[in-house]
DNA sequence: GTTACTGCAAACTTTTTGCACGACA
DNA sequence: TGTCGTGCAAAAAGTTTGCAGTAAC
């Protein structure tokens, strides 16, 4: 499958679980979803919020964070907390992350790459671990070359 | 070495460290420094005001942040972002992390329960990856038992 | 006696919420 | 047409900053 269906793909999963809910297909929240289907990134609200603003000029970021808390609840996405602002991660499949410490950006690793991690004893005694996420922290290399401080 | 010789060594660390910048140890950078040192859990801003209020009843919020950066900025602590609150973790060796998905608690997982992972060229190729950490994300036990919702 | 640090207050940022109007089904 | 969603504005919550007085060295 190439790039560009599968975009469309999760495209139309994130409208059709909203459907299924019951909730109404907003202009709005079409091109909120529209801008999280295709980041490859994980924008955090004010950036979808600019983003999608250039095809719907009147959208407010009120829409955008309710719209993004409506996916989250349904675990169609993910919130990641990061320094500053709050990011979403529009995949939710097994994956890892690379966090730059200067700039916050996060990049995604494939769950392929990284060797899988056993939960321990220790952590089963603490609760129920739902998820594994690997964190790689760094500095990116845009940040290295001395980018924005 | 046990764990009260194990905090005050901390606690030396922390001090020596400011003062080795030129920095002036004030009764309120040092309880604030003596709170981090005995702290097991990873508590928030808040948490440490509260509790060093209890000792220094005039000291501000402001000024817990302001040391909490200054331990920061020089690596003896570590900012973790979490939903909600910052969280600080006196313990820079490496560990991982158990994160509550409700209540956002953050609790330690020894690195010798945890296979270690190797970085991929994938993330290499990324930036620098400085330290590596896992992130297992669940529930709670009290929060399994119907804590506060 | 300097200079840095503190506390206060206010500013700022991110996120949430109440309300009246407008749009989806 | 009825209800849900939107935009606006204001409110919360967390964090940072400017300033004048105070304390460390």
């Amino acid at each position: 499958m190439d790039r560009a269906s599968a975009i469309q793909q999760r495209e139309r999963a994130f409208a059709e679980a909203l459907k299924a809910d019951g909730l109404r297909m907003t202009h709005q929240r079409l091109e909120v979803i529209r801008e999280l289907a295709r980041a490859t990134h994980h924008p955090g609200a004010d950036d979808i919020h600019r983003a999608v603003r250039e095809r719907v000029p009147t959208i407010s970021l009120d829409t955008v964070y309710r719209t993004l808390a409506a996916l989250a609840a349904r675990g169609l996405i993910e919130r990641i907390a990061a320094p500053g602002a709050a990011r979403f991660d529009p995949n939710v499949s097994g994956h890892h992350h690379f966090v730059c410490m200067r700039c916050g950006r996060v990049e995604d690793l494939d769950a392929g790459d990284v060797a899988p991690v056993a939960v321990p004893p220790e952590a089963a005694r603490l609760g129920t671990v739902t998820f594994v996420r690997v964190e790689m922290t760094g500095l990116c290399n845009d940040c290295a070359a001395g980018g924005p401080h």
